[in-house]
RNA sequence: GGCCCCUUCGUCUAGUGGUUAGGACUCAGGACUUUCAUUCCUGCAACAGGGGUUCGAAUCCCCUAGGGGUCACCA
């Protein structure tokens, strides 16, 4: 006998009602990752029945957001399958017809309560110790009754009617879980405008679209009996579940926007790379056997396993993201890096040089002070700013010492012997001031870099001088000299 | 409040009965160096608490505490 074993296919389920977060593009994260190591089909469903907030825009914002993460979907919107559609909204004469299947035979039913009733029943039952849960009064109205209220303009809710038994589930990565019978009512499966509930929705969907495998929030683990009461008056095959635990902020709460920035478009613009964001996020709960963490697409694919998925929630730290970040940045080439650091060149109004090479250079010797691409536009500014005003009123007293006038009247000196300023010359030249006027080390370089830049800190001073070029350097030079 | 889940350095984590409890970020110190940064080295720092089980528990069981999730005509 051979076992065949259903080939993977996972969804990744959004709903378009704002940016992709970054609790949700951990969960696209894994989904993918995980088809991309089972060799299976990731699918991107839209679950858009909240009519009230889902918006085209942030449709699309999502898809934009998960491409720049670097996750594509095998079917879902905008690249078709077999089977779609892949909007919830598009999907609703199915649901009707399952919803009337289970009408007939019994297993949901009409429901005329009013909801500001029902909700102050069920924070009543709440505050008295009690379970809130519906207490079946339209169960088992009579066909008269039921015109009766229809008569007065009533518009029903559909309910489930739900099974008096315990519900139990293997969790790929929280092993088994179960609960308890009584503690669930029957639950609201269609609105009284007819569209139905997530609840309800997501397992027609995850079933008609053949979902093997249902990676998702923990925060989902508690509807899972909902669901699972869902296939079984349907009559249909479980899926396997994996529910990975949350995202936390620094003060251990669900991350959310007190926390700062959490939507991945915010990384994006801010100079965050994809593939740092990847990496760290796939890192929150999953570690690698080896222990390495920084770890290549490849290596996430190919080590993936929930095995290793640990089931205690994770706080996001922007600090250790920042760094892997950085890692990144020095590890990329030159082209590429500055490829991707000129937008933000422009948008700090810099005029840059039309020689590439040049361009490259100023990049690549500002690369290992870069965390995040935004730093590109501090770390250059040297090269581009108009005026190079001193940093500070402590510097001028450095200007003014004996030995800087020296080094500064050497320097002008020196440039005089040779035509064309490069880092090559620029090194001589303060070896030769340094020989002339007995000041070796700091004492010496220290003064030529506030002199050139205004500044303390910044990149290889060569590299600074060759840019600028020789009459620059030395009408910067000159303006400190005192006469 | 009921139910479900969780608990190793500040943070992310390794660890599945015997380890000096390991690594990473952060922080501190040092080396390199013309600055900053990078890089390298060193250091600080944890098994929530209490009971068991066992020759032996971070690892197994129970209780307590703490945290999170959920109980919608949101998803």
């Amino acid at each position: 006998m051979r076992i065949m074993t259903k080939p993977v296919r996972v969804r990744f389920a959004p709903s378009p009602t704002g940016n992709l977060h970054i609790g949700n593009a951990r969960t696209a994260i894994l989904n993918w990752i995980f088809a991309r190591h089972a060799k299976g089909t990731s699918v991107l469903r839209i679950e858009d029945t909240d009519l009230e907030r889902s918006t085209k825009e942030s449709e699309q914002s999502i898809l934009q957001d998960l491409r720049w993460l670097g996750l594509d979907w095998d079917e879902g919107p905008e690249v078709g399958g077999d089977f779609g559609p892949y909007r919830q909204s598009e999907r609703l004469e199915r649901y009707l017809y399952l919803t009337n299947k289970l009408l007939t035979e019994g297993k949901a039913f009409h429901c005329y309560c009013e909801p500001d009733e029902l909700e102050k029943a069920r924070q009543e039952a709440i505050k008295s110790g009690k379970q809130p849960v519906y207490n079946g009064r339209c169960r088992n109205l009579t066909a008269e009754q039921r015109r009766e209220l229809e008569q007065q303009g009533k518009k029903p809710v559909i309910r489930l009617r739900f099974p008096d038994h315990a519900f139990t589930f293997q969790d790929l990565v929280k092993g088994e879980v179960t609960f308890p019978a009584g503690d669930l009512g029957d639950f609201v499966i269609v609105r009284a405008d007819g569209i139905p509930t997530y609840n309800y929705a997501v397992v027609i969907d995850d079933v008609d679209m053949q979902i093997t495998h249902v990676v998702r929030g923990d925060d989902h683990v508690a509807n899972t009996p909902k669901q699972l009461a869902v296939y079984e008056a349907l009559g249909f095959e479980k899926p396997v579940f994996a529910h990975i635990p949350m995202i936390l902020g620094e003060d251990k709460t669900r991350l959310s926007k007190r926390h700062g920035a959490t939507s991945v478009d915010q990384y994006a613009q801010d100079g965050f790379l994809p593939q740092a964001l990847v990496n760290y996020l796939s890192l929150l709960s999953w570690s690698s056997e080896t222990g390495d963490e920084i770890l290549s697409l490849q290596r996430l694919i190919e080590e993936f396993d929930f095995g290793r998925v640990s089931r205690s929630p994770a706080v996001f730290d922007p600090v250790k993201l920042r760094w892997m970040n950085g890692m990144y940045i020095r590890s990329i080439d030159i082209s590429r890096l500055t490829d991707l650091c000129v937008p933000f060149l422009h948008k700090a109004d810099y005029v840059l040089p039309e020689n590439r090479e040049l361009l490259e250079k100023i990049v690549a010797g500002v690369q290992e002070k870069m965390e995040v691409l935004q730093d590109v536009v501090a770390a250059t500014r040297v090269f581009f700013a108009d005026e190079l005003e001193l940093e500070n009123e402590e510097l001028s007293a450095v200007l003014k010492k004996e030995s800087t006038q020296k080094v500064l009247w050497s320097f002008v000196r020196q440039c005089q012997t040779f035509q064309l300023m490069t880092g090559d010359n620029f090194r001589k030249t303060v070896k030769v001031i340094g020989k002339e006027t007995g000041v070796i080390g700091r004492d010496l370089w220290m003064p030529l870099r506030i002199a050139l830049t205004g500044q303390e800190h910044g990149p290889d001073l060569p590299l600074i001088a060759e840019i600028f070029g020789k009459e620059k350097c030395v009408a910067q030079i000159k303006k400190w000299i005192i006469e």
